[in-house]
DNA sequence: CTTGCTTTTGCAATCGATTGCGGTAGCGTT
DNA sequence: AACGCTACCGCAATCGATTGCAAAAGCAAG
C-alpha cells in the first residue's frame, strides 16, 4: 500500500513470507511454482507497487532488455539529429523493437576517435546494436564485427564488408532516377552529395552508369558536394546555379537537398520543371506536399526497419543472418515534368 | 591487446599488477591514486580495451547516467512517434541530454493502466525522467510527483498541478492568433483539435477568449474533434466542409492539422487564403516550405527542451525548480492573408 | 632504531537481483 | 510404519563494479 522506500524483492519475499527465490521465481511465471502461488505473489507484489530493479537484473543476468541506436555522426559536425530521414527511420525502428519488449537506447556518437564503437559494445548497456548510417565508418564496423555478433548497419552494401546491414539498392534507384531523366530528354544532369559518404557513393556510381548507358559525357562539373542539411545544400544549389554552368536537370541524394535546391532555383528565377528536372531520393513525407510535388526514390523504411531488427534479433539468438537488400521504386510527381509512372 | 574474452576489472588489475580498488580509483580519476599511476593505469586500461560494466556500475553507484524521454500515448491508439513536432522535441532533448554526458532511454509508453509511471520510475532505468506531453495522464503525473522528483513534463501548466513542467504559454499564443485572424476581418473562425488534451483544451481557452474580447458569440458547430495525424486531420476538415457550416477561418492547434486542412480545402476547391484564412501552431520546419506558407504559432523548442534539462539536472541535484512557461510567437505568413508581422 | 605522521593500497562488504543444487514436505504403496 | 517418489522451497554463490576502513609503506625527525 504505502510505497515510500523503494522497496526490494525480500521486501516482498518477508509481505509474501516466502524467500526471495521464491519470489523471484513467481515474478518470472516460473512454472517451478504452482501456479496459483505465483498469482498471489505477483498480485502482492503488484499491490506493493514493487518494480524488480533492472540494473540488478541486467548485472545478473548478463542481459539488459535494451537495443542501442547509433547515429554516427563523424562525417558532419552539426550535432542535431534533424534529417527526416534519419528521424522517421528512428521513429519505425523504436516502435519495431519496444513491439518485442525491449527499450531503445539512443547512442549520439560524436566522438568517433579509436575505439568509439569498442566503448559502445563493451559497455553493456544493451543487447544488441543498429548503427544507422555508415558515415565514414566502414573498417570501424568492420573490425567490431569480428567479435560482436549483434550488430546490424543501415546503410550501404560495400565491397569487403563483414558486417551485417540491411539498405536499399542504391546503384538500382540512382539509375532508375537517372535513366527516368533521360527519357525526358535531359541530357545535362547535375549529381548533388557528399561522394564520401558510403551510400552516396552507390549512388553516383548508379548515375554514371545511367549516363555512360545513355551514351553521355559526365562533366565533373555537374557534382557538386552537398552535405544533408537544408542551409549547406541552398548554399550548393545556389553556387552551381551562380556557377553558369549549364543543367536542365538535378539528380539529388536526398530530399531535403533536392527541395533545397527547387527553392534556389526558384529564387534564381527558373522553373522547375519547367527548365530544370529535379529528382530527390527517400520519398520521405514532405516530398509528396512540396511545390512542386517532388520525385523522389522511395525507400520503404517500414520495411526497412522490420527487416533491421528481425535480422538483429536472429543475431543475438545465435543465428547467422546475412545482409538484406530493399528494392527502391520511383515516384514520380511533378517536379520533373513527364506524368507517367515509375 | 587481444580482446576476444570480455574482460573486467579484475584482469586490468591483474595487468597493471594492482588491487581492483586502485583500478577502479584510478579509472575514476581518484586523486587518492598519485596522477602518473592514474595516467599509467589508464593508458594500461585502455590499451585492452577495457571498457567499465554499465550494469554493475548503475547497481553499486544506484544511478545509471540515463535520462528517460517517455511519450504518453494514452490518448491516441497510433503507435509510431511520428508527429514533427514530438520528433524535433525529442531531437533537442536528445541533444541537451547527450551533451550533459547522459544517455537518451526512449519510453514508448503504450500501455497506460493503472500504475506504469511507476513502473517506470521503479525500474531504475533511469536517473530522471521528461514526459513529453501530458496526454490524459495529469493525475498519474500529480500523484508520481509527489515521491519522485527528478521529473519535468512538458505540457500545459495546469490547475492543482504539483509536478514540475515547462511549455508555452498555450492560452497566450491560442489568443494572439485568433486576434490576428480577427484583425483580418474574419469572424466565423473554426476550432480544430482535440479538447480533451490540457494543452489543446487551454488553446481553446484562449480561442474563446479572443472571441469574447471581441464580442463574438461563439458557435459549437466551429469546434471540430481533430487528431494529431494528418489522415485524421484531414478527415475532420472535409467533414467541417461538407457539412455545410459556414466559416471564413480555421485555427488549428497543430501545423499539420493546419496543412491538412489546407489540402482539404484545396481539395473542396475553396482558396486559402483567400476565402479562408488559416492559422496553425507549433510553427514545424514545413510550415515555412508549404503552400501557401503557414502562419503559426512558434513554440521555441531548442529552448524548451534546454529549459527542461536545466530544470531536470536541478532536481537531480535535489534542488527545486519550479515550472517555467515560454512566450509564444505568431509568425505571419501567407496562408492567412495580410501582411502585418505579429 | 623508534616514533609519528602522511600518503597509498587493498580487504571485504555492498548494490539487488537470479539460479544450481541440496533439502524438506507431502503423498501413495506396501 | 517405513519407504520411495515428486513437487516445492530456500540457502548461498554469483554477476562486476565501488568504497569505508584499516593496514602498510614511506619519510622525517628525534
Amino acid at each position: 500500500m504505502a510505497e515510500d522506500g523503494p522497496l526490494k524483492m525480500a521486501d516482498v519475499a518477508r509481505l509474501a513470507k516466502v524467500s526471495m527465490s521464491t519470489v523471484s521465481r513467481a515474478l518470472a511465471d516460473n512454472p517451478l511454482i504452482p501456479e496459483d502461488r505465483r498469482r498471489e505473489i505477483q498480485r502482492i507484489a503488484a499491490e506493493a507497487g514493487y518494480v524488480i530493479n533492472q540494473s540488478a537484473r541486467s548485472l545478473r543476468m548478463r542481459k539488459t532488455q535494451t537495443i542501442g541506436v547509433v547515429f554516427p555522426l563523424g562525417h558532419d559536425v552539426g550535432q542535431l539529429i534533424s534529417d527526416p530521414f534519419f528521424i522517421e527511420m528512428f521513429g519505425r525502428l523504436a516502435d519495431e523493437i519496444t513491439t518485442r519488449g525491449y527499450q531503445v537506447l539512443l547512442c549520439r556518437v560524436t566522438d568517433t576517435s579509436e575505439g568509439w564503437l569498442n566503448r559502445i559494445i563493451q559497455s553493456h548497456r544493451q543487447d544488441g546494436l543498429v548503427i544507422v548510417g555508415q558515415s565514414d565508418q566502414h573498417e570501424a564496423l568492420n573490425q567490431a564485427a569480428g567479435s560482436y555478433h549483434p550488430l546490424v548497419v543501415w546503410g550501404g552494401h560495400l565491397n569487403g564488408q563483414t558486417y551485417c546491414s540491411v539498405g536499399t539498392d542504391n546503384i538500382g534507384g540512382a539509375r532508375r532516377a537517372v535513366d527516368h531523366l533521360l527519357g525526358l530528354g535531359r541530357k545535362r544532369i547535375a549529381f548533388l552529395g557528399m561522394l564520401e559518404l558510403p551510400e552516396i557513393s552507390l549512388r553516383y556510381e548508379g548515375y554514371v552508369r545511367a549516363l555512360r548507358a545513355a551514351g553521355i559525357e559526365q562533366d565533373p562539373a555537374l557534382v557538386i558536394p552537398a552535405h544533408f542539411s537544408f542551409e549547406t545544400a541552398y548554399e550548393a544549389a545556389r553556387e552551381l546555379i551562380e556557377s553558369g554552368t549549364e543543367f536542365d536537370a538535378i539528380f539529388a541524394t536526398s530530399d531535403i537537398i533536392a527541395l533545397a535546391a527547387i527553392q534556389a532555383l526558384a529564387a534564381a528565377g527558373m522553373d522547375v520543371p519547367g527548365q530544370v528536372s529535379v529528382v530527390g531520393f527517400d520519398d520521405i513525407a514532405i516530398a509528396a506536399q512540396s511545390t512542386p510535388p517532388l520525385t523522389s526514390v522511395q525507400q520503404d523504411l517500414a520495411k526497412g526497419a522490420k527487416t533491421i531488427v528481425d535480422l538483429l534479433f536472429k543475431r543475438m539468438a545465435g543465428e547467422d543472418a546475412p545482409s538484406a537488400t530493399l528494392l527502391p521504386k520511383l515516384v514520380v510527381r511533378k517536379s520533373c515534368g513527364g506524368t507517367s509512372a515509375g
